[in-house]
DNA sequence: CCAAAAAACTTGACTCGTTCAAGAAAAGGG
DNA sequence: CCCTTTTCTTGAACGAGTCAAGTTTTTTGG
């Protein structure tokens, strides 16, 4: 499904002008193998690979790489910062109020929904980012029973 | 324009079955002035009033508030917790990258626009909450020049 | 109006995601 | 292969938010 090699996240990387080190390599493969995972759980993959990787390289890895648009960040209220690979396409997340999951949801209406608000008091808008809320079936079918 | 009275205030406590004190009042007066004001302002702005109320009874009442419904929280990535007064009428925000303001926004589409997910994974959605990122009208004045 | 029960508040310590700073190591151009 | 720049390691620090124990306030019922 997703085969991309190291080669392909090193033509990446180059062509956003970073440099290709085992770090980004190892939390470009990691943020792929589990989408959404927040900071902690990149640094636990990327060391199961690189054990000498520091937590401070991971967070600097994931600033670089979000400034430089390979991944994206997402923060739902109440969360800490989350990451993922698909980027540009638009898309957006249901979380879960009881656990926290989230999940993948292309836009319902297809492309830049609700994208021209109203009036944007003199703000210059270029993103709207949807966040839907509920339970997922986990949580629905196991009420009240956390994780 | 807003001339909610403490009398008002004091219903829509008792509305919720939440014991109406000064903390509380002096919470929903500072909400009300200051609309997406973080916890350390309305902090600030209550102790204006009562000078002795402790920061975790904020923190305590914004979340007793919050859970009943009388106050909104909101949180942009990237941002602290930050509440406001209206509530219940599917509204938005627009928040600047640059200096973090937030301002309302009326759903462009009128009333729940993207609330329907395409395909939700399972997921009971309850409410889709949009937040539109852009620069402010000050920070596209005056470029790159922090507050 | 007073007392008892429940809810709310004060105080102070503490957690944890994230950032800061200084020096060491590695990447890439010449 | 060396030099410059970027990136990484180490370790301390910051700050929003939470936890816990004990006191005060609100409310209800006599």
């Amino acid at each position: 499904m997703d085969d991309t090699t190291d080669a392909d996240y090193e033509h990446l990387l180059r062509g956003a002008d970073l440099r290709v080190t085992r770090p980004r390599l190892a939390v470009l493969r990691a943020v792929r193998r589990q989408p959404h995972a927040d900071t902690g759980s990149v640094l636990t993959a990327v060391r199961a690979e690189e054990p000498t990787v520091s937590h401070q390289a991971v967070y600097d890895v994931l600033g670089a790489l979000t400034d430089a648009g390979l991944v994206r960040r997402i923060q739902p209220a109440g969360s800490v910062a989350r990451y993922e690979l698909r980027v540009g396409d638009n898309h957006h997340h249901v979380v879960c109020r009881s656990c926290g999951a989230v999940a993948d949801v292309d836009c319902a209406v297809g492309h830049t929904p609700c994208l021209t608000a109203s009036d944007s008091h003199g703000f210059v808008v270029d993103e709207a980012e949807v966040t839907y809320w509920g339970t997922c079936s986990d949580c629905t079918t196991r009420p009240s029973s956390p994780s």
